[in-house]
DNA sequence: GCCAACGTTGGC
DNA sequence: GCCAACGTTGGC
């Protein structure tokens, strides 16, 4: 059975649009333990993502996609030019994980976080919880089926 | 192992 | 731009 997650960042670095064009991406950059441990050891092929915006007036949801590649290195960890070098981590011993992604398809109405906020089957959602600052988060079946609900996007179609 | 200082996230 | 919340670092 599919997992769910939700997963952060900010549009005018990479949004679903660009997803969307490139068909599929590598999640590189994340560099918080929690969020690591998720996409190495829970997030599995075909698992739905909710693209989320954050930073973005308002911070919503974009859209949908799909695990298509399980946790490996993260090789921008070893590049001193990149901006997510980190030298405490090597290709023998690699501290950073991430996934691939693939594009599912946008909602068809995009869901603003004060819409999620506002409907009382997602109050325990972690992304409206205050102080939720975690960038790779689990979502529960119930909480993405509200979602698909509310934005009147049918995955099958 | 505690905790103060610092850096980051991200809504507002 | 502000700042609350949170995570990390490092001295002790």
């Amino acid at each position: 059975m599919a997992g769910y997650w939700l997963m952060k960042s900010e549009p005018h670095v990479y949004s679903f649009d660009d997803l969307v064009n490139d068909k599929t991406t590598h999640w590189d950059g994340v560099r918080n333990y929690q969020a690591r441990n998720f996409m190495r050891d829970k997030m599995k092929i075909g698992d739905y993502v909710l693209f989320y915006h954050s930073n973005h007036k308002p911070p919503h949801i974009a859209g949908i996609a799909r695990v298509s590649k399980e946790g490996y290195p993260d090789f921008t960890a070893f590049d001193t030019d990149s901006k997510y070098f980190d030298a405490s981590s090597n290709p023998e011993n690699p501290r950073w994980i991430m996934v691939d992604l693939e594009a599912v398809k946008p909602l068809k109405t995009i869901i603003s976080l004060l819409e999620l906020k506002e409907n009382p089957k997602l109050e325990n959602m972690l992304v409206v919880q205050k102080g939720q600052r975690l960038s790779v988060q689990p979502v529960e079946k119930k909480h993405f089926e509200e979602i698909l609900r509310m934005s009147e996007t049918d995955l099958d179609a």
